[in-house]
RNA sequence: CGAGGUGUGGCGCAGUUGGCAGCGCGCGUGGUUUGGGACCAUGAGGCCGCAGGUUCAAGUCCUGUCACCUCGACCA
């Protein structure tokens, strides 16, 4: 039988070839599309390492600023530690040590020589902080400390996703020191707040805050506190933590101060980090069929313009004329006069993420005026030229509203309450999406849930209602109410 | 770490029984186009992952090795 295909069906076909794979077919392979399609990444020659390309690196570059203005206007001043930990100092502090080792980088060779010691690649670098605290810290009148930097990590990991999970990646390590617990434990809890007002307001990602289960918390601290973010697939992004260390650390490497009773004192000390994963939220979060949608406070190009036709007279200059007074009004706005056909360009930007797209072309002109598209929900509208600079950022600043409004709907929605374990399989299996449940505690318990439903404990509901309720699991009564779900 | 898969122009792939290394996209140049991924013409681009072996002859067969991908196990 030989088909004819119309105009129409061809033109279908070839968009489809040239397509990334639709979310909902293979949620796997559609972010893997879109991280090399918005040219976010590339992989590299070292298996679980990326390359971060201009376009990825700059959404990181405004995370970055983004955090690192909200650190510096909490006290917070940016130290930079050495890439290498002598394996001796790394042994200070057991469970810490134990936590790490079996994803640690080892260096055992400078040229051909062997080192006498091994170097390890940092995994995180709290024993380096505490060494150096030990050194500088000697008088309450040097406390607090309040150090952050920003630098990669390798974790050796075994399986490895951009962005997600990868070998090295980036990311902020804040290392604080305090006089008292309480300090540390304001200190714990500030971040974790500033984590999750970052998510919002810059990301649009919306967050569950709480407390890590003890199998879940970091190794060395007393206390993790994590925010938890919902992909659009259902499944969980351990996406900021925020840990109160005690002063286990400081016991272990001699951190000591002076009181004002000229009493030796060990101090109280945080960490708290936030990494290069989170673009992967980002992707996971707010993307769809036609690519990244990224909240304007993180995109590189918060305004594209595409002049069509610019070979007729006046387009371009309009278009010029359009970009300067964007640019003037501090938006970052990309002018795209290459010689592609409009709708290739409109599909690069779309799959880019670029918030606004502004078309000028020549019935434009006549009427003074541009066509604003927003990529979220692809309305147009008819701005006058004059006001462009005016009426942009307020689109800007609704388009970031509706996708926080849409992922906080999309994740209220897909938090299911169960009583029972039974419920609990068949919830998580059937419904994706994150379980709030009684627990009574036991670690015994929640490696049982694992077990049963591949879900992890996420975090412990801050005011979680527990009054008369029993732990899913063993019946006994509960002492928390606990978010659940699959994890990334 | 276990199972599977893949290595051939920049990318995606084909390459039969061993016999001149090809196709699509992309890229360069010239021109026509431009409101949802344009078209014509014309060019450039290769140690077939790497190392051995068999053969008159290897992208193709054999042995080894390396890398990457997917799914598991593991993983603050």
């Amino acid at each position: 039988m030989i088909i004819f295909l119309g105009d129409t069906n061809l033109k279908k076909i070839e968009k489809f070839v040239e397509s990334i794979t639709p979310r909902d077919d293979d949620f796997a392979r559609w972010y893997t599309d879109i991280c090399l399609g918005a040219e976010l990444c590339s992989y590299s020659n070292v298996r679980g390492c990326i390359i971060l390309r201009p376009y990825g690196c700059a959404v990181w570059e405004l995370i970055t600023a983004e955090l690192d203005r909200r650190f510096k206007e909490t006290g917070h001043e940016n130290v930079k530690m050495p890439l290498f930990i002598p394996e001796s100092m790394l042994q200070k502090e057991k469970d810490h040590v134990e936590g790490f080792a079996p994803e640690v980088a080892w260096v055992t060779h400078g040229g051909d020589e062997q080192l006498t010691e091994r170097l390890c690649i940092r995994p995180t670098s709290e024993v380096l902080f505490c060494d150096h605290f030990a050194e500088i810290i000697q008088s309450w009148r040097d406390l607090p400390k309040l150090y952050n930097q920003w630098v990669s990590v390798v974790r050796w990991e075994k399986t490895t996703r951009p962005f997600l999970r990868t070998r090295e990646f980036f990311w902020q390590e804040g290392h604080t020191a305090h006089a008292t617990a309480e300090d540390a434990m304001e200190e714990t809890l500030l971040m974790l707040d500033i984590y999750e007002e970052f998510f919002r307001n810059a990301l649009a990602i919306p967050v569950l805050k709480g407390l890590k289960s003890e199998s879940e918390k970091f190794a060395g601290a007393v206390r993790t506190y994590t925010v938890e973010a919902m992909m659009h697939d259902g499944k969980a992004l351990q996406s900021g933590t925020s840990h109160y260390l005690g002063n286990g650390f400081a016991k272990a490497f001699n951190i000591q101060y002076t009181d004002k009773d000229n009493q030796l004192q060990f101090v109280h000390q945080t960490s708290w980090g936030i990494s290069s994963r989170s673009i992967g939220g980002l992707i996971m979060v707010h993307g769809d069929d036609e690519g990244l949608v990224l909240p304007p406070a993180v995109a590189p190009i918060q305004v594209v313009i595409i002049p069509i036709a610019t070979h007729k007279e006046g387009v371009l200059e309009a278009a010029m004329k359009l970009k300067g007074d964007l640019k003037a009004a501090g938006l970052r706005v990309l002018l795209d006069d290459s010689d592609r056909m409009p709708g290739w360009k409109f599909s690069e930007y779309e799959m880019k993420g670029v918030p606004i797209r502004l078309e000028i072309g020549p019935r434009d002109i006549v009427k003074n005026q541009c066509v604003a598209v927003s990529r979220d929900n692809r309305e147009k509208v008819f701005i006058p030229l004059k006001n462009a600079a005016d009426e942009i950022p307020a689109l800007l600043a609704a388009l970031h509203r509706r996708i926080l409004e849409r992922a906080e709907k999309s994740m209220m929605e897909r938090i299911y309450d169960v009583d029972s374990l039974d419920d609990f399989a068949k919830t998580i299996e059937e419904k994706p999406g994150f379980i709030r449940a009684p627990w009574c505690g036991s670690a015994d318990c929640e490696a049982k849930v694992k077990e049963l439903t591949t879900a992890t404990s996420r975090c412990i509901e801050a005011d979680g209602e527990i009054e008369g309720r029993i732990c899913v699991v063993c019946g006994e009564e509960a002492k928390h109410s606990v978010f659940w779900g699959k994890a990334y």
